[in-house]
DNA sequence: ACCTGAACACCGTTCAAGT
DNA sequence: ACCTGAACACCGTTCAAGT
């Protein structure tokens, strides 16, 4: 894992520098963060690079370990709140994570693909672990636990996104999206769903962050209350 | 929607019989069947049907409501246990699901991009609120509780597949990501994240089906124990 | 009116050949 | 030894032109 910085002294020309590992991480971060991360493609941060494609596979082994790197780079920055109840720091920690994830258009729904494992996210998976022990949870149902939670939040934090995320028009494509669901439910044939047809309103209610807190609570709740089975 | 048949009559040549909507997602279902839906491309499924990439265009709008419609086809298989406790019949109707997505290779991470809103998918969903109801849970949040028991189902068959799905050696490719978890739990850093190299093994321990089970039990525990707020 | 060949604008990855 | 031009084998989608 070659972390060359500048090459120690050059005055030759206008001094195209070394690659390096960083480097591409860093160019690829931007990209994504001007386009999304589905145009961050390896032909893309090249010719930002002003290289040819090939000169990548030198530092990185393909796309997806590229983007994992995208990814923990950036989950550097959610950390855990000082003060408060363990299920307050919780909340807001894994809010911190999803909010994250929705800055940028086209993460979410790769850090879904990628399954991310780096550093970052162990530290990140670990803080979870650690405020539901603070909140008396046995250690290992604690961990079956984060890994829920981090699975949840980054599914739906890749659902809220737009299908071809990355455009200028999100909001646009997010209205239509969210219209497309609530048309589905309340045009829903009753005999095929009838529950979805007596309690369209119902199921429609809310705003989007009520929901969420409900999905945060439901599962800290039973994550909390579930002891793993006795023969683990 | 046009879903023409085969044409009245035509006695001319070998007849290439008309193309039609119906006979676009046979065909895609095959491919997926055979070589994952990652290879189910529009220009591969033109080719099989012998005609060029545009004349799909006429029948599905692009390739994500063609993958939408092979999911909501095969959702159609997925039905609801007859006897038995409620909660019994939930897992089991949950699990179904999952394995559906876990049988095809590419379908569930497709399931997962595309949010799922057809007519099958609905019958899904307002099967397991039924069951949610049945169980003494108020129906609004039965909503909540069906939508988090989808994604959570959906995303996690999509982690399970393998990083790139649709080759022949899964076995490996799996193995493989599973040993990639694990040795980032067991060589994590101990102080970068205490919990997990502490608890390591309790992480690592267990079946993926214990797991699976576990994850189920908690969510339900949660959704049935979790009111909405009063101000909904 | 219906269908489609050909084109446009892209991809990821490899490898032989250069410096 | 290190780097990369060029090629290979693909993509989705559009549209002008044909029948």
């Amino acid at each position: 894992m070659p972390v060359a910085r500048e090459p120690r002294s050059r005055r030759d020309r206008p001094a195209k520098p070394a690659l390096s590992r960083q480097w591409i991480v860093d160019v690829t971060i931007d990209i994504m963060r001007r386009e999304g991360l589905r145009k961050a493609t390896m032909r893309r941060v090249a010719q930002e690079l002003d290289t040819g494609p090939a000169s990548l596979y030198v530092y990185v082994s393909n796309t997806a370990e590229l983007h994992a790197a995208v990814i923990d780079r950036l989950l550097g920055d959610v950390a855990v709140a000082a003060g408060g109840h363990w299920q307050d720091r919780l909340e807001r920690l894994v809010t911190d994570y999803r909010d994250l994830l929705w800055k940028y258009p086209g993460l979410a729904r790769s850090a879904l693909a990628i399954r991310p494992s780096g550093r970052n996210f162990l530290v990140l998976f670990d803080r979870i672990m650690g405020l539901l022990v603070e909140g008396g949870v046995e250690p290992g149902q604690a961990g079956l636990g984060a890994d829920l939670l981090l699975l949840t939040t980054t599914a739906s934090a890749a659902e809220h996104a737009a299908p071809e995320d990355g455009d200028s028009d999100a909001g646009t494509d997010h209205l239509t999206k969210q219209n497309a669901i609530a048309d589905a439910v309340r045009s829903v044939n009753a005999q095929d769903a009838p529950l979805i047809a007596r309690h369209a309103d119902a199921l429609l209610a809310g705003t989007p962050d009520q929901r969420w807190r409900w999905y945060l609570r439901a599962q800290i709740a039973g994550i909390a209350a579930t002891a793993r089975d006795a023969g683990q």
